[in-house]
DNA sequence: CCGTTATATAACCATATGCGACTATAGCGG
DNA sequence: CCGCTATAGTCGCATATGGTTATATAACGG
């Protein structure tokens, strides 16, 4: 098996760590679908301001958003919008899962009571 | 802008931060092409053997692998496959944003250093 | 320079996480 | 039942995380 480097996989948990929190991706939701100031932002997911800046700056420091200063705002934007393929693929991929056990269940139920 | 319900976030937050270590990207990555059992991915991975245990119970409960036990041994094996294209995902990412970062300070390079 | 608004940081607390050392359980052979 | 191996769980500790409150900084209008 080939041998992955250490570096590779922190940056790589990195990533997803930032990720891994459900304020975080509301967040992230919250700017889908176009740069947000803080205020905007913090009207969206609500929370207090200080805990919402805390957060942006973890999803900055992984690179996941970025900010940029207009005049007294600063608008925060997905700088990586492979997060949502991500979110959706991790759907997918429950939704797949919760299925497969419904349909074992369902197998299971009908050979419990078949007519024997 | 579509509201998420808190139940969906939660879960995916689980997944992606039972993803968000290097360690069990590791132990992930062991696990690749095949089921093994725990003293094999002890054997890939090293570190003691109560952590690697430990580590896998994390990912179990993210429903990322699953187990079955045979006699004395216990064999882990990805459950979700769609694990490694997330993993892919973030590195493409981050590769290309390494490379538009090397774009960038190239041609503010040619423009610095430009016969004016 | 002053006050006001927007954002970031600091200080602090509670809880979670990652780890090692140790102990407990499960399945086997004798 | 006993001992052996494989795996899981417990305990304690250091550090990380998520949160609140209070304070600091930045940009602007007057």
């Amino acid at each position: 098996m080939k041998d992955i480097p250490d570096e590779l996989l922190d940056r790589i948990a990195v990533r997803l760590k930032a990720m891994g929190n459900p304020f975080r991706l509301r967040i992230l939701h919250a700017i889908y679908d176009g740069e947000l100031s803080v205020s905007e932002i913090l009207a969206q997911v609500g929370g207090s301001q200080a805990n919402v800046s805390k957060h942006l700056n973890v999803l900055r420091s992984a690179d996941l958003v970025s900010a940029r200063r207009d005049g007294v705002s600063v608008f925060y934007r997905i700088s990586d919008a492979t997060v949502f393929a991500i979110c959706r693929t991790v759907c997918d991929s429950m939704l797949e899962q919760a299925s497969s056990e419904v349909a074992t269940l369902a197998e299971a139920r009908a050979r419990m009571f078949a007519a024997s």
